[in-house]
DNA sequence: CATAAGAATGACTTCGAATGCAATTATTAT
DNA sequence: ATAATAATTGCATTCGAAGTCATTCTTATG
């Protein structure tokens, strides 16, 4: 035993009176051991309470078991269930999740030196300030990375996204159907990339109906922020029929501030439509009309694909999309006549 | 270069015609270097893309500088934000969070041998699933732990926790100034500590006003579960004119269910009080009163008394209480004459 | 200029588990 | 019983950085 009075294979081995490599070899699968020394081993290792030091074993196996998780701490609300669920599925691969966290560009250095120290088998990133050139590191090392909700414009990374498109044109459609001509679009902040793919997804869906132009206001994703700009947007311009929020939390501040400043009724007056289907957009209040990301299976998909990627690192990056699914609530309805 | 190619010390000294032990000392802080091999060694290992290995260093040093946090994925609201500045915290004191969900008790055992095999150099607990049992085992291997928002019965343990009582005895005492007399507490899954510290504190607090036997539901903290085992209770009993709720959500639940099925008012009929100051619980349809966790201090005294542990092992345990914040919101109304 | 004191350097060993290889033992076939 | 084969076992080395120690090179001082 040593200072720490950890107990390591030698100690084990003096005790069962056989090789540290006996001993080793009795917790590596598929080795073959006697029945005899195997328990000779694991009796003494059991009275010793001897467990195998995984620092040693990755140093010699040139694998760690750990997987990089980057998240930035102000990212969206859906992150503490993506993080979970990540995390189970990377556990369910017998890795586990060695977290960073990445707020602001200038630690991005900082944090890329950390995890190339770590040496990682593989980083999982959900976070915006992450530059195509910090990937090239990673490259470099060979070390596979995945995007999460994220793609690079050359797509030289493997990704897992939602499809916010897809998802912003059912919502576009609905309003549509229901003879919507006046719309304003509520952004999420600018330098996230899922608020813009959102914003873009909005703007293509309007214009395949044949509406250009539609007004924006920029929100950070939160309520106080979508109940501000509404009411600075409502001070000098004519009120839309439908807002279409980049998330739900701001969906649900568009519609308290409609309803206790504008003195409006949703979605009789004006229809809001969110994304992201969180557990308030169902509320007795708000019964948001929205749609959720399937995250179950896009965390499953990222793992699986980087898992893939660490087996067999010559898999050319792939970008999958997963479709975001309606939520068909109550804060929706036909377009107030125009000349009413 | 080895097979992953990753470059090591050696490939560096060669490179820079010095010895593997003069790379080691460029980058150990106070050894003395001459200003030459310094220069030299950088310049080669910038050139070679050289970063040392952290599992090396490890294994060498006895530390990892890793700590792992355990978290039950069916944990409290605000979890996401409690893991974000514990990762902050122990970011800034240079360590990594290791990161293991537990969510039910026969992971423990599978959970207990990964986290002694990382040799991390600490432990926080967030989670239910914890036996003291668990706690002797790390104690056993000189694995300081922290648990958050729990405490052993025997304190053998340090614990960082928001004082719930004196927080539910805030809120009742508003309650009581209030003149109500007839009181329900929602509380939160029985299994749960928090849970249970929420609703002896709300007991503590009513008995010191005189209030005995106070009914008791009890939810999963959720929304869900705050409107139908209200809707429930209301079927066999008198309403009562307050609801102590363990947690924001509950309350908003139950707000919501005594507006839309109960068809009463709130806080005119009926008032209802939380506990976390969620961000929903001031959205205009809410306005609760409600108690905050002082989330920031409290997680920055679990990750001081970690470290503190890690340093000097011999420090005996000690129990950190935080008081909760009190957010008066619109919530809570005078009790109407009961011979109304 | 000689010498002591100090700084800088490299050879070697350590941390703890895994594995190739050679030696040994057990098993099977003859 | 003996040879042939297979299954175990231990020795020695490896992974990559860090620190001990002895040695060499500087620099300052009398």
């Amino acid at each position: 035993m040593n200072k720490k009075n950890r107990v390591t294979s030698y100690d084990v081995a003096h005790a069962a009176g056989v090789s540290q490599s006996a001993v080793s070899r009795v917790y590596r699968p598929g080795v073959s051991v006697s029945k005899k020394t195997r328990e000779k081993v694991l009796k003494a290792a059991e009275e010793l309470g001897y467990k195998p030091n995984a620092i040693a074993r990755m140093l010699i196996n040139q694998s760690t078991g750990m997987i990089a998780v980057i998240i930035s701490s102000r990212a969206n609300v859906n992150f503490p269930e993506v993080l979970a669920q990540l995390n189970k599925h990377i556990a369910e691969k017998n890795k586990r999740v060695l977290l960073f966290t990445l707020d602001d560009a200038d630690q991005l250095e900082t944090v890329i030196e950390q995890i190339l120290a770590y040496q990682v088998d593989g980083v999982v990133a959900l976070t915006a300030h992450f530059e195509p050139d910090s990937v090239t590191q990673f490259a470099k090392h060979n070390i596979p990375v995945v995007l999460y909700n994220r793609e690079l414009p050359d797509h030289s990374v493997s990704s897992v996204c939602c499809n916010h498109d897809q998802g912003l044109r059912m919502l576009v459609d609905i309003l549509v159907n229901h003879h919507h001509q006046h719309f304003l679009i509520m952004a999420g902040p600018k330098d996230s990339d899922v608020a813009r793919a959102r914003l873009s997804g909005a703007r293509n869906a309007l214009l395949s109906h044949g509406f250009t132009d539609t007004n924006v206001v920029y929100g950070d994703y939160s309520y106080d922020s979508a109940r501000e700009c509404l009411s600075a947007y409502a001070d000098k311009n004519a009120l839309p029929t439908a807002i279409i929020c980049s998330n739900d939390t701001m969906a649900i501040g568009a519609i308290d501030e409609i309803r206790e400043n504008l003195n409006l009724r949703v979605p009789e007056d004006i229809s809001v439509v969110g994304f992201d289907g969180i557990s308030a957009s169902s509320w007795h209040n708000y019964q948001l009309t929205t749609v959720s990301q399937p995250t179950y299976f896009m965390t499953k998909a990222a793992v699986e694909t980087l898992v893939n990627l660490i087996e067999s690192p010559d898999v050319p990056p792939e970008t999958r999309y997963w479709p975001g699914k309606l939520i068909e609530g109550n804060s929706v309805a036909a377009a107030p006549r125009d000349n009413e």
